[in-house]
DNA sequence: TCAAAATTCAAACGGTGGTTTGAATTTGGA
DNA sequence: TCCAAATTCAAACCACCGTTTGAATTTTGA
């Protein structure tokens, strides 16, 4: 379908993915969507039925994205060694700090929504989240055996929680203090190196 | 001093900085923080020359409440085993999960600019952030006494990105599909299994 | 081809935002 | 005590926000 009206809708949509994942939800208007997207401003309401129907489907588009791009991988770490399929995943995780590409931009549009969800947000995570979730902690399961469930879910988020702070503070880790080098030798050598201690730390706790 | 004018101020520094860290900078109102302050809404800028100034003071507050909220213990850890120093930083990290005080108020409001920094706060971290970096960074060297001054930075990072996914997504966590209780004894083994990963995790790695 | 439906458009609406104004009041030092 | 400076106050100002309107235009299907 490339009938005229989906062009429209489809460059609102581009538009606002970016706009949302750089300014967030209440820093990014109408105005400025339209603007970006050259289309009228009114034709955010006829096709999205306002500015939060808008951010819903971006937000749908972003976790869809998301969760493909990572399950998309799932059957590739079942013949892995569990070493190699948790640094495949940490590798992947740190993808944004090399790239400027959709998954960067949808993880952005994430964090925003770490420091207060919006409803629509809560809502997809809660009916979306698992099957994401479910492969991370699999991933964990071949090194904690005999752990239960809460267990298994705390080192998801634990591993997640490794790599996250990285994507999301990158602009500073460039500048002082920290001064790393996002490269993509450095970037490499980080995921090796989050890779090692997630794999003995996991390794060793029983 | 408690000159009247100094109680204006005051209040509204305290208004302000629950304000911000709930809601964030866009999502605060002038008129929500004279509101709740109980003063007249062009004290703001009569005492801070604006929204802005206003917003660098509570940021200015914050970052100086919190580096002397943890190197109040840099003492202290120096007497510890450095696993037990570093299983009582975690556990300080973690304290957001728990009380709805002060630093957790903080550290909410540095979640904020961890997704879009303003300008007053990169300048504040460039500036600021040394001791504390520093002091985090001697909680790992202990672990990793030959490592170079890159790797020790980035296991600070790692660290702090460990008990911080927990904090930020406090919310979401206790709600499926997670559903992490939050009491007093589930936060405590929490800090105990992430501290006993992150020992394992640098403890082994060279 | 043609009429009905879908879509685009410029303009305006009501509401909220941060800031300014200038007078009224309070404060503090001589 | 008294006056100049500091502070508070209600009101208004102007810019931007998301949304609505109703007409103009394009697309669609018979």
């Amino acid at each position: 379908m490339t009938r005229p009206s989906e062009v429209t809708r489809d460059r609102i949509m581009k538009a606002a993915e970016r706009l949302f994942a750089e300014r967030g939800y209440d820093g990014t208007s109408i105005r400025a969507i339209v603007s970006r997207a050259r289309v009228n401003q009114a034709a955010i309401n006829y096709h999205f039925e306002g500015k939060d129907g808008l951010y819903r489907e971006v937000l749908r588009a972003a976790f869809r994205g998301l969760t493909e791009d990572q399950l998309a991988h799932a059957g590739e770490a079942s013949g892995m060694s569990p070493e190699e399929a948790l640094a495949a995943f940490i590798r992947r995780q740190l993808r944004p700090l090399l790239a400027r590409d959709e998954a960067s931009r949808h993880i952005r549009i994430f964090n925003w929504e770490s420091v207060r969800p919006t409803p629509v947000f809560r809502k997809l995570l809660s009916e979306e989240a698992a099957p994401f979730m479910g492969f991370t902690t699999e991933l964990v399961r071949r090194f904690l055996p005999d752990a239960d469930q809460r267990t298994l879910t705390v080192a998801a988020i634990w591993l997640l929680g490794q790599c996250g702070i990285f994507v999301r503070n990158r602009e500073q880790l460039a500048g002082p203090p920290a001064e790393l080098s996002l490269e993509e030798s450095a970037v490499d050598w980080l995921a090796q190196t989050i890779s090692r201690w997630a794999v003995s730390g996991l390794g060793q706790a029983g």
